[in-house]
DNA sequence: TTAAATTATATAATAATACAATTGATGTTA
DNA sequence: TAACATCAATTGTATTATTATATAATTTAA
């Protein structure tokens, strides 16, 4: 379990998780009731305590409320948490429609290149320092394999980090749940690996001088080239997803080129 | 409490809130142990059950981790789940620093106009229609009342909704908080009242006209003047905002601009 | 006949208690 | 000194009982 704070040490957590994910998946639909607890505890077989601290974790990221005689409903899809580390994972656990990573595509499209403006802007020495760190760490990684991904992922955090905005940091954390989900979904993908240094380099070449335009703009760059690259490798793997849901138009994800 | 989950009606909320708004404001600091649950059940009078129901809630949004023997502690700063209403909510109980506000708006700044170029590419025109309600719904409200906010609010959320991506709408219940929470720190902006409407028609206007790159203008407008008004509104109060701790730059709000 | 009040019942909320598991510290022995 | 055993503190889990609340069913009064 790569999540973000549940783990398996405790019992709730490994409840949470089960229903998260039967959740997310739809198995429970938004405004319908789950079994009473009653029902809940014999299915898995665990104590009242271990399912009512389950049901608190479900409550606090928004995928579930109790009233009492009424029961425990599912929440509209609207009022989930889908930033939360552990509900993105879910929802990775889920087989997530191509709509959803889609979404989650446009979101790092919109926060990364602004990101790397900011952080080109007022970056310390020391985070230059760590971003620098993180890229040559990307260059000495074997070419697809769970090490480059690992570093790709400590390059964009370093990014993010040095913005100096703590909600960036927090977006961090859902980025990191993307990536991964991403990978175990398409994990060989074929992409250029030195294209992929190439681009990285340019980032961090704008962070370094302290130029927020050119920052932003092989951001943009970088992130198109690996947005085509997911959908390329998500086409020919057609490895189980769902599509998307019919009536929701397709996303262009470069509409935000001006 | 205008909390996004957690009210009143649950004991365990409540013990929650308290917690987590001392947390926030760092009555107990991150890296240090809580006192452990029988004194903190004693001080606050409730059952074991309520005080660990609340330790989950707390638990699911990062503030906290809890392990057999050594106690429960409080997290890194980096781990909390920032974009989480309700830590958001507690945040703002917790006298929030200059930085913080600077950050939450720079967050907006980052988001809302590429929110609303999406939504001039992709809108239905039932969504347009909301947003178009959303506007007059702010034409008839009178100036500097909780309307207004409520209104204004409407506007930001249908524009939001309208991305057709689930995390803008995610997205959305931080900027609420956050809406609701400036308007409580500096409650009687001097805004100019009908420049407001002006920006908030051209975001409309754009968005109507399929027009992304105005819609995208008009909203970076839009906030650049909003946050002008929040900044005068803050310099003039100096109603018990701590200031920004030394060693951290102040933001640009504006560095975005090209 | 209808409307209001009452009661029943199902369900979650809270409480109280007991015991288990984990872990850090301390002491003990080879 | 190092490995090992013991202990104590603290949270984890389970169980049971009581209380609060929302809905449905029933009775009572107008």
């Amino acid at each position: 379990m790569i999540d973000g704070n549940l783990n398996n040490r405790h019992l709730h957590g490994r409840v949470a998780q089960e229903l998260g994910t039967r959740i997310v998946g739809g198995m429970y639909e938004p405004g319908a009731l789950l079994p009473p607890e009653a029902s809940v505890r014999q299915e898995m077989q665990v104590s009242r305590t271990a399912l009512r601290e389950a049901f608190k974790v479900l409550t606090a990221k928004g995928l579930i409320e109790s009233r009492q005689k009424v029961g425990t409903r599912v929440r509209e899809r609207r009022d989930w948490n889908m930033l939360d580390p552990d509900v993105l994972t879910w929802c990775f656990a889920a087989k997530p429609s191509r709509h959803f990573l889609q979404s989650l595509f446009e979101m790092r499209r919109v926060i990364e290149p602004s990101a790397a403006a900011m952080t080109a802007e007022r970056r310390t020495s020391e985070q230059l320092a760590e971003i620098k760190a993180a890229y040559y760490s990307m260059e000495q990684a074997a070419p697809d394999t769970q090490e480059m991904l690992n570093t790709d992922l400590r390059f964009h955090l370093s990014v993010l980090n040095a913005t100096g905005n703590e909600f960036m940091v927090t977006l961090g954390m859902m980025i990191k749940t993307a990536l991964i989900g991403s990978f175990r979904i398409s994990s060989s993908r074929p992409s250029a690996f030195s294209d992929a240094l190439d681009s990285h380099k340019a980032v961090y070449t704008g962070i370094r001088n302290r130029d927020p335009k050119r920052a932003r703009f092989e951001m943009e760059a970088l992130l198109d080239k690996s947005i085509e690259d997911a959908v390329s490798a998500l086409e020919e793997g057609g490895d189980g997803l769902q599509t998307a849901e019919p009536g929701i138009q397709p996303h262009s994800a470069l509409f935000l080129a001006r």
